[in-house]
RNA sequence: UCCUCAGUAGCUCAAUGGUAGAGCAUUCGGCUGUUAACCGAAGGGUUGUAGGUUCGAGUCCUACCUGAGGAGCCA
């Protein structure tokens, strides 16, 4: 009778049993009788032995001879083993070589040190690494537990188009694609705009997908193509956004808490530092977020937007995010509600995540009365014709709504305690990075 | 676009202007409980590119290329 096929992963509940594990082969090491091939399958690594005088001599051959990362399927039987790694261990029977990494042209990544352009180059296989895989881990449970909030709490997912026409937020960052007759197109950088459509037909929507950004920015915190999850309400004010934005955070940190325990131990994550992650969060608005920035020596002034430096130092203050409100509104974007006590100053809040790690979320209440969006319009020396339709969300039955959009990079760089974005997703694409 | 730093073996890094080196990886040998295993040996180099200074350049100078960190920019 063929061994049954499993993963490493349920390896717990094959003890005694002789199974398959199909797999890669992650290390050797050997002596001259015995062998211990790690396997790695994509579940986890387990740790498997192979002695000499046990196996048929081709066997032993085959394992001991070996390379790094060659495909394997390794048969025996399950034990539980305190010197192994993973607790559980597999008594090698039997191997079949699937392909076998030629020595001549080894496994490029060793379990040795390397540097940031070398793994960027292999990133394609620098994804089978324990670190690498344990933050995609990560972020496939951020965006399951983003979408499972919204899901069970009354939004309807309606996704938003990648090619748009003309200018949504301003000129300056659009990457232009030369194919519809007679009009350039971009692609999206937000959904928003399209949001707010929906959000009139449903209630409550969320989008999520890429966005794409034309920056020349070569930071820590950016990519060119990154994804952001986008939730938009109908008969909705600033404090209803906070309240959502809040709630998702707390919900989200506490899924990861409880489903990747195992990636934020390998990451070395301080994990304390995510239980703290309570409601509610700091609120500061941005007036008084100036005069703090003051006293601590950053030379910003009323007025302007906050740097890099700026966000880390407000961040670092608080053990949970931190909501500012009531930026100018000269440095948002044109459909930004306006605070009708103070017009200066917008309805819109930025929550920057703790440790330094800024920016995670930024959003607000949307300008819902015509009069005043054709004039932000103008100010902003937008075309009107590209935005008639989005008028038309204010000629027909137009209501207080807003929103906000989180970029999911950002969220698992800071849940993972990441120094860079670029590692939180397979294939990231900056300023100086297509391949691979 | 600007500032700073770096580029030497497949990888990570040494080398006072004077013979180009180590660890890992690879190959060979040894080892029956290893945990980035260990021990011994071997092979492996147009020092990013192009010029220049010098008796002599990996090292100093100029330009360029590539990358990193930062700034600006940033729904």
């Amino acid at each position: 009778m063929k061994p049954k096929r499993i993963t490493i992963s349920a390896a717990s509940q094959h003890v005694g049993e002789t199974v398959s594990i199909p797999g890669w082969l992650y290390n050797l090491r050997k002596s001259g009788k015995i062998a211990f091939p790690l396997l790695r399958d994509g579940t986890g690594i387990m740790q498997c032995v192979a002695v000499k005088s046990a196996l048929p001599e081709p066997v032993f051959d085959a394992i001991k001879d070996l390379t790094q990362e060659s495909s394997v399927i390794f048969t025996g039987k399950i034990r539980a083993d305190e010197r192994a790694p993973g607790g559980y261990e597999m008594d090698v029977e039997n191997v079949e070589v699937v392909q076998r990494v030629p020595e001549a042209d080894p496994y490029p990544i060793t379990p040795k040190e390397h540097g940031v352009d070398f793994l960027m180059d292999h990133r394609h296989l620098w994804l089978r690494s324990q670190r690498q895989h344990a933050i995609l881990g990560v972020r496939h449970e951020v965006i399951r537990a983003v979408r499972d909030y919204f899901d069970s709490n009354g939004f309807t997912l309606v996704d938003t188009p990648i090619f748009t026409p003309a200018a949504c937020e301003g000129t300056t960052t659009l990457f232009e694609v030369n194919y519809f007759e007679d009009e350039k197109a971009y692609l999206a950088q937000s959904g928003q705009l399209y949001n707010e459509a929906t959000a009139a037909a449903f209630g409550k929507v969320y989008c999520f997908g890429p966005t794409f950004r034309a920056e020349k920015s070569k930071t820590r915190r950016h990519l060119t193509e990154f994804w952001m999850v986008e939730p938009e309400m109908a008969y909705a004010a600033l404090e209803d956004v906070k309240q959502v934005a809040e709630e998702m955070i707390v919900f989200v940190v506490g899924r990861v808490l409880e489903k990747r325990r195992a990636e934020l131990k390998l990451l070395e994550r301080d994990v304390s530092k995510l239980e703290a992650i309570q409601a509610p969060f700091p609120r500061m608005s941005y007036d008084d977020a100036v005069k703090f920035l003051q006293s601590k020596g950053s030379e910003i002034q009323w007025g302007g937007d906050f740097g890099g430096a700026d966000e880390t130092l407000l961040s670092q203050e608080h053990d949970r995010p931190l909501m500012v409100d009531g930026y100018p509104s000269s440095v948002k974007a044109f459909y930004m509600q306006p605070n009708p006590e103070r017009p200066e100053v917008a309805m819109c809040v930025d929550v920057l995540a703790p440790e330094g790690y800024g920016e995670v979320i930024g959003g607000g209440q949307r300008i819902h009365d015509y009069d005043l969006l054709l004039r932000r319009i103008g100010e902003h020396h937008l075309p009107k014709d590209a935005f008639e339709w989005y008028l038309d969300l204010r000629r027909f039955g137009t209501v207080p709504h807003g929103g906000f959009g989180m970029g999911i990079e950002r969220c698992v760089a800071w849940l993972c305690g990441l120094e860079h974005v670029r590692e939180t997703i397979a294939f990231p694409r900056m300023l100086y990075r297509l391949r691979p």
